[in-house]
DNA sequence: GCTGAAAAATGATTTAC
DNA sequence: GTAAATCATTTTTCAGC
């Protein structure tokens, strides 16, 4: 399915199920589309094979679930190792996000989370022990998120 | 609710949650806590009373969508009116998160998707309007979360 | 606070158009 | 892409532990 192929409908259904995708069921999206139920539920079957949506997640606020701590994890790894480490960096504790930089001095950003700073030690250790190197950490107060649907004038 | 009394069965709720939001029904979920679907039911209610769960949102794959970039900004508001202005960020087209950062040279990450680089200049002259200065901007090649749900040794 | 069971409501699937 | 009928699930409610 190439992106071409998502159009205006699909665009909807994506952002109704950013916003709220436990609730609304394909039925209340249809209302929002102007089409059907059924429709609605094919074309989420098609964006899901195709991989446009990738899973539904519960957005959980780690503060006050008892790990207050959040780490941006700045780091630099050999280029054609890269892209196999990030399943291991996936793996370890407290870890909930990496992602590839292209430009910029550092190639990878890993974010953590933890109870407090002794919880991210460990994984700045697991990463030099992947040969990473970690060469900035930065503290994050608060995160938030919002859905993304098209932009407005095109 | 304080932190201390979300305990291990919410855990695994919110861990099961963020494995798959939409399809898992509180009864599947019983399953894996030993617990039953009345109970979790009303775990989750509580849990998402108390705002440990902050919602549910389809994981897109923006690029897959049409919206193959991805941008890190690193701006510095200043401190006393950052807060209220995060709102405004978020509002701005493409923008899809916002993080306050504590300890490094800027105070702000805004992270936005765009079909190209040409996307992103207007949320960066959105973000000068707003007497925010861009400090640095990262292409992001790739961008993966996984669940989080409790240290394995306590 | 947790459980289990019945009733009521809702969503998914199938089929035909 | 739509609509209707059927089928399967889930949520609600509540009595009981």
């Amino acid at each position: 399915m190439p992106a071409e192929d998502v159009d205006e409908i699909d665009r909807e259904i994506l952002y109704a199920l950013q916003e709220d995708a436990r609730t609304l069921s394909s039925s209340d999206i249809a209302e929002r589309t102007g089409t059907s139920g059924s429709t609605v539920r094919k074309r989420i079957q098609r964006l899901e094979e195709a991989g446009v949506v990738k899973g539904y997640s519960a957005e959980v606020d780690y503060e006050r679930s008892g790990y207050p701590i959040r780490m941006l994890l700045f780091c630099t790894a050999s280029i054609h190792e890269r892209g196999d480490l990030i399943p291991d960096i996936l793996a370890l504790d407290g870890v909930v996000s990496v992602q590839e930089l292209i430009t910029g001095e550092q190639n990878l950003l890993v974010t953590a989370v933890g109870r407090s700073d002794s919880d991210i030690t460990p994984v700045a250790e697991a990463l030099l022990d992947m040969g990473i190197t970690v060469a900035d950490e930065v503290l994050v107060k608060s995160h938030v998120t919002t859905p993304f649907g098209r932009f407005e004038e095109e």
